[in-house]
DNA sequence: AGTGTAGCAA
DNA sequence: ACGTTGCTACACTG
C-alpha cells in the first residue's frame, strides 16, 4: 500500500558528482563553453524520479563544506579525497538556480553532511506516515531502509537506478538494512579514507554479522573469531568502532523545518525556460514541462465570451461591429515551400471581442466575407508570424493587407537569439501558458474540427502581446527598423517563396546519376587502398584506419579523437602522399555535391520550381536564413558547384535572369561606422580596394602590389569583421602569428580608425549591453561581462561582428523592400526569387531587362547613405551561373 | 531523438 | 582557446 503522502529526498553533492563522471563534459557543454555535465545528469534524474515516483514532497540536501562532527571525530576522513574539478565546483550554484526555479526546497546545515539531513527528515516524514525516496549515489544511506522508505541508488550512468527496499538490501548484502552500518564499518570505505580490517573483505563482513547478528555481539564474541582474521579483528577494534560511529547517519539535526511545507510547488514556467534555455537544456525542459501534472500545469482558461461565426452574415456583422481598431489574428494551418492551407482563425478585437471560424466547416459566404476583410489594407491587423499565414492566403488568391504588427517579429527585435513561437513568447512575457491544438499538431484539427478555446485564447495572447511588444521595441529605439522594414518586408519573402526558382530537373537529374558515379568510384577506390570494406562517412572508422592501422601522423584533437576533416586530410595528403586519402577527400567531394542534388531534386514541384523557406527571425545578427532547401549555400567555388549552379534557371514565360550583389559590403559599412579616413579615400580611388589597400600598407605602388600581398591584406580586412586573432590570421593565411602580428599592427598603422571603432564597439557595448546596427538593430551580449573568459571572448567577437553583419543585413532589406516596390510602381512583371545575403536574383521578363537593371541598381545603391558609395555589380544570364560574376 | 562531425554559403 | 552567421547530411548513441 502506498501512503499519499510521498516524500522525495536527493543528496545534491553525490548525486551531482556522480553525473559529473558519468556524462561527458565535452558532450555537455554549453556552446559558450559553461560545462553543464553535472546539472544536466542530476536533473536528469530528478525530473525521471519525479515522473517515476509521483511524490507529493521534494527536498535536496546539500553537504557545506568537508568540516563536519565526522572530520572532529577522525581528521583522516574523507581526508583521501582530492578536490573537486573546477569544471565541477561552478555547476553547484548552477544546480541550486535550478532548484529554485523549480520550487524544490534546499537544506545544508554546518557541520552535518547531506546524508545526516536526509535521515533526520526521513525519521521526521516516517513518523507522519510519509513514504519516503532517497535518491543518493552515497550507500550509507541503506541503513534507513525500511517498509516504508526506499533507496534510489545509481548503478551506473544517470537512468539506471536500483531501488534499495529491505529486499534488495537483503539480497545484495544478505543483511537487514539495520545491519548494514555494522557490515560497512568492519568493511571500512576506501573512498571514505575509513580503513577496513587487514584480511577482512566484504565476505567476511557479511558472515559475521550473519553469525553474530550485530557489529556489537560480534565485538563483545571477538574471542570466539578463530585464526589470522580474529588476531586481526581484536586489534583492529577501536578502528572498527569508530568507522561505526562515522558510517552513522545523525537523525536530530536541527533543521527548523517541517516537511509539510516541502509540498510540490508549481514550477516558475518563465524561469525555468530562461534558465534551462541559457543552459542549453531542451530536450530536459521539454521533459520536465511534460511531466508537470495537469492539476498544476492548468492550460488556460477557456475564453467564455469566444463566439463561433458561421455563414457571411455572422462573420460581417462582428467583422463590422468589433474589428475597427487593430484585431489580431490568431491562424491555424499549415504552410511552407511557398504554400500551405489555412483551417481555423481567430480574432480578438481591440474591444476584447473574441471569435473563432473554423474553415473546415465555414461555407463559401463566410470565407470570402473573412477574405474580403483580410484584404482591405484599411482594416489594421495583427499577426504572430503572418509569412506562413500569407503563403496559404496568396494559395488561396488572398492578399494579406493593413497588417500593423507582427508580434514574432517584435519579439525577434526585442530580443533576438530568444525563440520567437508564440507559446513561447506568451510564457515569457505574459506568464502565461498557452494550450496546443493538440501535441501532434494539425491532426486534431483536421479530424476533429476547431478547438475555438484554443484558437480564441491564441488571438487573445497575440492582442495583449501587441500593447506589450509594440512598447518594448519603441524603448529599445526598433520601432522604425519594425514597422519600415522587417514588417514590410514579411509580404515581400512571402511573394518571394510563393514564386520560387525554376530548374532544370533534366540536367539535375544526369548531375545526380554522375556525381552518384564518381563518388562510388571513390569508394571502391578507398576501400581497395585500406584493403577492407568500411564506412567512408564514418569519422570514427576513418580515425581507426588512418591514425591507427596505418599510422599516419595525428591531426588535431577533437572531441572524439583525431579531426578528419578536409583541411587535415589534405596535410596529411601533402606529407605522405597516402593514395587512401586523396580517395577519401574525392569521395567526400562527390557525395557532397551528390547529396546537394539529391536534396533539391524532391523539392521541385510540377513546375519544376523549388519553394525556400525565408526564415526573418533566426539569426542573431538580422541576416536572413533559408531552409527547405536552404538556398544561401548553393556551391559556388569549385567547378563541379558550378555545374549544379547551373541547374538553377530562368523560369517559363521569363527572359533572362539577373543577379545583382554588393561589392564589399561588409568593409564599406566599417568604413563608414568607423570613418575611417585611409578606409574611405581607399573606396574613393575607385580602383581594385584590396589592391589600393595594401599599396598603403606595403607603402608600395598599387603596380607594385602583388597577388600574395593582396591576398593578405584581403584576409585581414574580411578577419577584422569578425573578431580575428593573430593566431587566426596566421593560420588564414598560413604564416605565423608573429608574422601576422606584424601584418596587423602595419594594417592599423595605416587605417587606426578601424582598429578605434572596434575597440570602441565592445566596450560601448559592455557599458549599454549591447551593439547596434546602423538602423537601431540590437543584440544584446550579457557574456561581455562574465567571469569566464571563454564566454567573454566569444562575446567580443560577437561584439565586434554583429554591427557589421547586422547593418549589411539591413541594407540589403531595404533594398529588397525598394526593388520590389521599384518593379511594381513601374507596372514590371519582373520579380524578385531569392536573397543570398548580399546578393539579389531576379527573373526578367522579355523586354524589361535594360530598366530592371537601372531599378535594381539605383534601389541597392540607394538603399543607404554612408560615408563611401554603394557599389553593385550586376550579372545577367539564362542561369543562376552564368548571371553570376 | 539528440549529439557530433563535416562541409556548403555569405 | 584561438574568426561570425546560418543549414543539412550522416554516423553514432541512447
Amino acid at each position: 500500500m502506498s501512503s499519499e503522502k510521498r516524500l522525495l529526498l536527493l543528496d545534491g553533492h553525490s548525486l551531482a558528482y556522480r553525473a559529473f563522471f558519468a556524462l561527458p563534459v565535452d558532450n555537455f557543454s554549453t556552446s559558450t563553453g559553461q560545462p553543464t555535465n553535472a546539472v544536466y545528469g542530476f536533473t536528469s534524474m530528478l525530473i525521471n524520479t519525479l515522473r517515476d515516483e509521483k511524490p507529493t514532497h521534494v527536498a535536496v540536501a546539500f553537504d557545506v563544506s568537508r568540516q563536519t562532527f565526522r572530520t572532529e571525530i577522525f581528521p583522516e576522513y574523507k581526508a583521501t579525497r582530492s578536490a573537486s574539478p573546477v569544471e565541477f565546483k561552478g555547476q553547484v550554484d548552477l544546480l541550486r538556480e535550478v532548484l529554485a526555479a523549480m520550487g524544490i526546497t534546499t537544506l545544508s546545515r554546518e557541520g552535518y553532511e547531506a546524508d545526516d539531513i536526509i535521515a533526520t527528515l526521513a525519521t521526521q516524514a516516517r513518523e507522519q506516515g510519509f513514504d519516503v525516496y532517497i535518491l543518493t549515489g552515497d550507500r550509507d544511506t541503506f541503513q534507513l531502509v525500511d517498509d516504508h522508505t526506499t533507496v534510489l541508488y545509481p548503478r551506473k550512468g544517470v537512468s539506471d537506478l536500483a531501488r534499495m527496499n529491505p529486499a534488495a538490501i537483503e539480497e545484495k548484502y544478505g543483511l537487514t538494512p539495520g545491519q548494514y552500518p555494522d557490515f560497512a564499518a568492519l568493511r571500512g570505505d576506501p573512498s571514505d579514507n575509513l580503513p577496513g580490517i587487514p584480511g577482512v573483505g566484504e565476505k567476511t563482513a557479511t558472515k559475521w554479522i550473519q553469525e553474530f547478528g550485530s557489529l556489537g555481539a560480534l565485538i563483545d564474541r571477538a574471542d570466539e573469531v578463530s585464526g589470522k582474521v580474529g588476531e586481526s579483528l581484536r586489534s583492529n577494534v577501536a578502528q572498527v568502532l569508530l568507522n561505526r560511529d562515522l558510517t552513522q547517519l545523525i537523525k536530530d539535526v536541527p533543521l527548523g523545518v517541517a516537511v509539510d511545507t516541502f509540498d510540490i510547488k508549481p514550477l516558475d514556467e518563465p524561469r525555468v525556460r530562461e534558465l534551462f534555455d541559457s543552459l542549453e537544456f531542451k530536450t530536459l525542459r521539454d521533459r520536465l514541462f511534460a511531466s508537470q501534472p495537469t492539476a498544476i500545469r492548468e492550460v488556460e482558461a477557456v475564453p467564455i465570451d469566444c463566439v463561433v461565426l458561421s455563414g457571411a452574415t455572422d462573420v460581417r456583422a462582428w467583422l463590422a461591429q468589433h474589428a475597427s481598431e487593430l484585431t489580431a489574428i490568431a491562424f491555424e494551418g499549415s504552410w511552407g515551400r511557398g504554400t500551405g492551407s489555412i483551417t481555423a482563425v481567430g480574432l480578438s478585437s481591440s474591444d476584447g471581442a473574441l471569435a473563432a471560424i473554423d474553415l473546415g466547416t465555414a461555407d463559401k459566404g463566410s470565407w470570402s466575407a473573412l477574405s474580403e476583410w483580410l484584404s482591405d489594407d484599411q482594416a489594421l491587423k495583427c499577426v504572430h508570424d503572418a509569412k506562413g499565414p500569407m503563403l496559404a492566403l496568396r494559395a488561396r488568391g488572398v492578399l494579406l493587407r493593413g497588417l500593423n504588427l507582427d508580434t514574432a517579429l517584435a519579439a525577434y527585435l526585442v530580443a533576438p537569439g530568444q525563440r520567437t513561437d508564440l507559446e513561447d513568447v506568451a510564457q515569457r512575457l505574459l506568464g502565461r501558458t498557452l494550450g496546443t491544438a493538440s501535441p501532434s499538431g494539425q491532426l486534431e484539427l483536421g479530424i476533429g474540427g476547431m478547438d475555438s478555446a484554443v484558437v480564441g485564447s491564441r488571438a487573445q495572447a497575440t492582442a495583449e502581446l501587441a500593447v506589450l511588444l509594440r512598447e518594448r521595441v519603441d524603448q529599445g529605439g526598433g520601432s522604425s527598423l519594425l514597422h519600415d522594414v522587417e514588417l514590410p518586408l514579411v509580404t515581400v519573402l512571402a511573394a518571394m517563396e510563393v514564386r520560387g526558382i525554376a530548374v532544370n530537373c533534366t540536367a539535375l537529374e544526369a548531375l545526380a546519376k554522375e556525381f552518384a558515379e564518381k563518388a562510388a568510384d571513390a569508394q571502391r577506390d578507398a576501400r581497395g587502398i585500406a584493403g577492407k570494406d568500411f564506412n567512408l562517412g564514418s569519422p570514427k572508422q576513418l580515425q581507426e584506419i588512418l591514425f591507427v592501422e596505418l599510422g599516419l601522423p595525428k591531426t588535431k584533437k577533437i572531441k572524439t579523437g583525431f579531426t578528419t576533416d578536409a583541411e587535415a586530410l589534405t596535410g596529411l595528403l601533402e606529407r605522405t602522399g597516402h593514395p587512401l586519402l586523396e580517395a577519401i577527400l574525392r569521395w567526400r567531394d562527390w557525395t557532397r555535391m551528390a547529396q546537394t542534388v539529391d536534396g533539391l531534386l524532391p523539392l521541385a514541384d510540377s513546375n519544376n520550381r523549388i519553394h525556400t523557406t525565408f526564415n526573418q527571425m533566426v539569426a542573431a545578427t538580422g541576416r536572413l536564413s533559408s531552409t527547405d532547401p536552404n538556398l544561401q549555400n548553393i556551391p559556388i567555388r569549385t567547378e563541379t558547384g558550378r555545374r549544379i549552379r547551373d541547374c538553377f534557371i530562368v523560369g517559363d514565360g521569363y527572359e533572362t535572369l539577373l543577379t545583382a550583389d554588393y561589392s564589399q559590403i561588409e568593409l564599406r559599412i566599417m568604413a563608414h561606422m568607423s570613418q575611417d579616413a585611409g578606409l574611405i579615400a581607399a573606396f574613393d580611388e575607385g580602383e581594385d580596394l584590396h589592391t589600393t589597400m595594401a599599396s598603403r600598407v606595403f607603402g608600395v605602388t598599387a603596380d607594385a602590389v602583388d597577388a600574395e600581398m593582396r591576398r593578405r591584406i584581403k584576409a585581414m580586412s574580411y578577419g577584422l569583421a569578425y573578431g580575428l586573432s593573430a593566431y587566426g590570421l596566421a593560420q588564414q593565411l598560413g604564416s605565423s602569428p608573429d608574422e601576422a602580428r606584424r601584418l596587423m599592427d602595419d594594417y592599423f598603422g595605416r587605417f587606426g580608425g578601424v582598429r578605434d571603432f572596434l575597440e570602441a564597439a565592445v566596450v560601448e557595448a559592455r557599458k549599454t549591453g549591447y551593439t547596434q546596427t546602423i538602423l537601431g538593430r540590437r543584440r544584446y551580449l550579457p557574456d561581455l561581462t562574465s567571469d569566464n573568459r571563454q564566454r567573454r571572448d566569444m562575446a567580443e567577437r560577437m561584439a565586434l561582428n554583429a554591427p557589421i553583419q547586422g547593418s549589411a543585413a539591413d541594407v540589403i532589406k531595404v533594398a529588397m523592400l525598394e526593388v520590389e516596390r521599384g518593379i511594381e510602381t513601374r507596372g514590371l512583371s519582373s520579380r524578385m526569387l531569392l536573397q543570398v545575403h548580399d546578393e539579389l536574383v531576379i527573373e526578367v521578363s522579355s523586354g524589361e531587362l535594360d530598366e530592371v537593371r537601372a531599378v535594381v541598381v539605383s534601389c541597392m545603391e540607394g538603399a543607404a547613405n554612408l560615408l563611401v558609395p554603394l557599389s553593385v555589380s550586376v550579372g545577367v544570364g539564362t542561369t543562376w551561373e552564368s548571371a553570376g560574376h
